[in-house]
DNA sequence: CAGGCATATTGCGCCAGAACAAACTTTGAT
DNA sequence: ATCAAAGTTTGTTCTGGCGCAATATGCCTG
């Protein structure tokens, strides 16, 4: 395998504060990978062997019911850390994780876990502040859930998306990897049916534009505004 | 103040690895505290400046919508740790939290949570353990809401209650603290009126008992059936 | 024990959004 | 080009459960 350049994860927060050598260290214990669009990384409760960095691409954490029903509980954009469970006292992944996109990533050995924990600076806290992070995600997640209607839900969805992995784009801004209805209402808790309705209302009124498997926000206000208004 | 006792302590899981001179150096700097049913610890984005320990009582982890909704994220039953704040990488309370039934309360000024971490052997991994496992209810809850009907939320989250906190009684197990309808609507994101309609219809059927601000499961089995069955 | 307040019950009408159904479009493979 | 599969749109029907409103019941206070 090639050997990774140190600039991979200078930058990255969880490894900001360490010196070439020590990322020299770390890159040197990783395995890269690739992986195709929609394939899966690891399955919810298998044993949690390794943790992994996304370099590049987008994955997301999905839980699949026994009625086979989907619903995604987190994206992860590139430069993240995911499949810490070892951050969370478990000894097993908590959730199934699938590429949205091609995705790179590296991985460790989760038995390394301890060690960077213990000797590479920042490192524990950034990583907790990840886990904040999506702990709060959750929570507006169940807030959402809770008390907003499907609109309001799909909106807010939207927004948090283009917020996360958002991308410039003449007329508007693109949310950057492949999405489908199916996928947008797996994460509103909603059918595929009413999504595609929703979206097609929102073009008429040309607050989104929307191709197969993609969508463009043009007025992110109008979101706002439809993700906050209690309807009369 | 009353000397606390070493024994308060010595059994819980955070401190269950630690010496009797490490738990009476720990009691010496905790203040403990008493709250009355109903009292608020403290409240959401306030500046985190204590963690506390649960001794005895209930208390929730609650938001509060700008409508003026709440909705409830958490149980939290006595002898675990809340308003970790520290443990998430944030400076303020993600949530707010009050008081079910009387509770006492220890706490701890946030500046000894470092030293808490680093010299209390297994207060860490205990922690995280506590963090995943809030982790693990808060993604219950969101397939929940998602993919459950209003009364198999209702259902299982009665069961969620009476695991948690259920109290053999004659005739059933009674959930050990006062709740009412709406309290158990927040909980399940739908309205105090559909909440008592079911308990109504539970109750002829002989699935629950309830009188005001108390409920009793006589038949658990029945409510799992609820709670998991696809109606047609 | 009277009055007042919080909690609970119940009936009714209505509508957002799910379920069902079917056609259409884009993409990619042969 | 042709075909198949995946994704999307749109129409129609139907219902769970919310909103509103009135009433009942237990609980606390003075």
């Amino acid at each position: 395998m090639a050997k990774l350049d140190e600039s991979l994860l200078a930058h990255l927060p969880p490894f900001s504060l360490l010196g070439r050598e020590q990322i020299r260290e770390i890159l040197d214990l990783a395995t890269s990978q690739r992986f195709e669009e929609g394939a899966t990384v690891y399955h919810e409760s298998e044993d949690a062997g390794r943790f992994y960095l996304l370099l590049d691409g987008t994955v997301r954490a999905l839980h699949i019911t026994p009625e086979g029903e989907h619903v995604t509980a987190l994206h992860v954009p590139a430069g993240q850390l995911f499949g810490i469970a070892r951050a969370l006292g478990r000894s097993t992944y908590p959730a199934t994780v699938e590429t949205v996109s091609e995705a790179i990533v590296l991985w460790w050995p989760m038995s390394l876990w301890p060690q960077f924990i213990a000797r590479y600076e920042g490192f524990a806290t950034e990583t907790y502040r990840t886990v904040g992070e999506r702990l709060g995600e959750m929570q507006t997640r169940i807030i959402e859930l809770s008390v907003l209607h499907v609109e309001q839900r799909v909106a807010s969805t939207l927004l948090r998306l283009v917020d996360q992995t958002g991308r410039k784009a003449e007329g508007g801004i693109l949310i950057d990897f492949p999405i489908t209805r199916q996928d947008l209402s797996d994460m509103t808790g909603t059918t595929l049916h009413t999504v595609s309705r929703l979206l097609s209302a929102w073009q008429k009124q040309g607050i989104v534009e929307s191709r197969r498997k993609q969508i463009m926000v043009c007025e992110p206000q109008s979101l706002t505004a439809l993700s906050t208004a209690r309807p009369a």
